[in-house]
DNA sequence: ACTCAATAATTGTTTTAACATATAATTAGA
DNA sequence: TCTAATTATATGTTAAAACAATTATTGAGT
């Protein structure tokens, strides 16, 4: 059952200009499906940030993953994967493997636990997906995201 | 000048579904203008969420706002506005005001320093997001706009 | 081979966010 | 009017993020 998070009275206010209001629209999109997504982890114990880590070692395949493409994928920082990772490995999700050719990395790789976990999200987070973004046509879709990756590429640096 | 930002090399992998690749690039999206606006407001010691703050303050009137409607306008719990408030107010940028009609309530007002402060970052906050969505044409922005409100509409509670 | 720069990961420290709980003032009902 | 419930804000505590600095290992140049 889906926890009930407050679902304020947002008060629409008036803009000053269109790009005001697309940017405030964007961010109020991004904290509402990010809100509904810290619910679906939390009933596991697991950050959004610790699942995507997961997520990338599953996708790194059976050798593991080192910290460094782990930051690559999920936009994090180093001191903070390390510590990601710590927390994983308390849970028991994944585990440390120190590289023999290059003793200085480290691959994450997904314990059993681990694996059986992310298969037990995968459902309900497809579903959130696709209640999110599933009622558009493919046409919609693709403009959507034509235009968000749009936006990224002139954000300033 | 623009603080360098790592700037990443983001590997782009296949995604299993095209919700899976909007909501990626949705947060991607986000994230790279949050970290566009973080770098404007460091510069001048602000958080984001402090800067959202001055900002319902100032768009409330000379009368000041309480936390109550500071947290209904950015999106944030009430603890915290309590706490975001205290910074500015060490920053000298807002006061607060007890209510004389009713003493729970505790109205946030500017200070001088504080519309300045608002006036100073007006423009480069305007050009910035001008920047990300000022390329796109009325009927683009329209849709894009529309588009994440619908997203957001079929977010489950 | 030796020194120095570069890379990978970790640790330390300080802010900030999250969440429950507490205080204070008001309102409503008996 | 007295008590309980409600509303507004603040505090306490724990966990997480941000950023700097450190350790360990490798590679490159001399």
């Amino acid at each position: 059952m889906a926890k009930k998070r407050p679902q304020q009275p947002v008060e629409q206010l008036a803009f000053a200009s269109d790009e005001e209001m697309l940017f405030e629209n964007l961010v109020r999109t991004h904290d509402l499906i990010a809100a509904a997504y810290h619910d679906l982890f939390s009933g596991v114990d697991l950050s959004h940030a610790q699942y995507d880590v997961l997520l990338a070692v599953q996708a790194s395949g059976d050798d593991g993953l080192p910290s460094q493409k782990i930051k690559g994928r999920i936009l994090t920082r180093v001191p903070d994967v390390t510590r990601l990772v710590d927390r994983l490995i308390n849970a028991g999700l994944v585990a440390r493997e120190r590289s023999e050719s290059d003793r200085r990395v480290i691959y994450v790789k997904l314990t059993k636990e681990g694996r059986e976990l992310l298969d037990e999200l995968s459902e309900p987070v497809e579903s959130l997906r696709n209640s999110i973004f599933g009622h558009m046509s493919a046409d919609k879709q693709a403009k959507l995201n034509a235009m968000l990756i749009e936006a990224r590429e002139n954000v300033p640096d």
